[in-house]
DNA sequence: GTACACTACATGCAACCGCATCTAATGCAA
DNA sequence: TTGCATTAGATGCGGTTGCATGTAGTGTAC
């Protein structure tokens, strides 16, 4: 149990830590944004930002954020919900789709890396 | 892997921020404050800085601000190396010591708790 | 319709983090 | 000894986070 907490948090922390860095220089995206995207891509639609909190481990105040920075990067767009005016749907762009496309391969390398050595979790 | 990179994210988001209203709320520490006094307890000895620095998961700065905090509020002391005058001995303090000692079951518990349904690692 | 509770998202704020850099001590070479 | 590279730890700075709060839209009771 805190042998299981203490490798959750020695994962963490290194993968964190890469991500950052290789995201970061090869595609100009922290481990947020891309993460944010990634949940968009795989439902392949419109989320309202409520959705999003869900999936993503972040307050709703940072995801806002996040989104207002992928936004200003043009990699989503957001539109105001209309049966619901006080919701936001969250779109990703052509650019956002092709900037994630090419992170992904990334990501897959620094977590191959970190858990190479993983062990497997069985219940 | 990926799998067990989510596993990893949903853990450490819920723990962190369990631990760091429980540890907070009830005895006043941050989650690294209180993790940074466990490994000195562990050790049961002085420790150099640079020692703690491979144990936590923190950058040198972060721990060295970590260890101001705590020497603030009395819980370590921080001397000087004789052997090396550059270096930093931290000595946990009765009032230190005692803390960790009221504070672990807590931090026991939030981790029982997220960790019950727990997959077992297995190499 | 008016008032009020509630929800969705945005924003002010303070805390914490990592990176880069600074200071001081060490050690080695000329 | 002097000079310079290296190391330990502290600190300035910019960025991200969560909490509390603000703003605007919704729904319900009267």
């Amino acid at each position: 149990m805190v042998e299981t907490w203490h490798y959750v948090l020695a994962k963490h922390a290194k993968a964190m830590c890469s991500l950052e860095r290789e995201l970061g220089d090869k595609h100009g995206l922290g481990p947020s944004e891309f993460e944010v995207l990634d949940r968009i891509v795989h439902h392949d639609k419109k989320l309202r930002i409520q959705e999003l909190c869900d999936e993503v481990h972040l307050s709703q105040s940072a995801l806002s954020r996040v989104v207002a920075r992928l936004e200003k990067a043009q990699l989503v767009s957001r539109g105001v919900c209309d049966q619901d005016r006080r919701g936001v749907f969250v779109c990703i762009t052509e650019a956002g789709r092709a900037r994630h496309k090419e992170a992904l391969p990334t990501q897959r390398a620094v977590l191959a890396d970190i858990f190479a050595d993983a062990p497997v979790l069985v219940r």
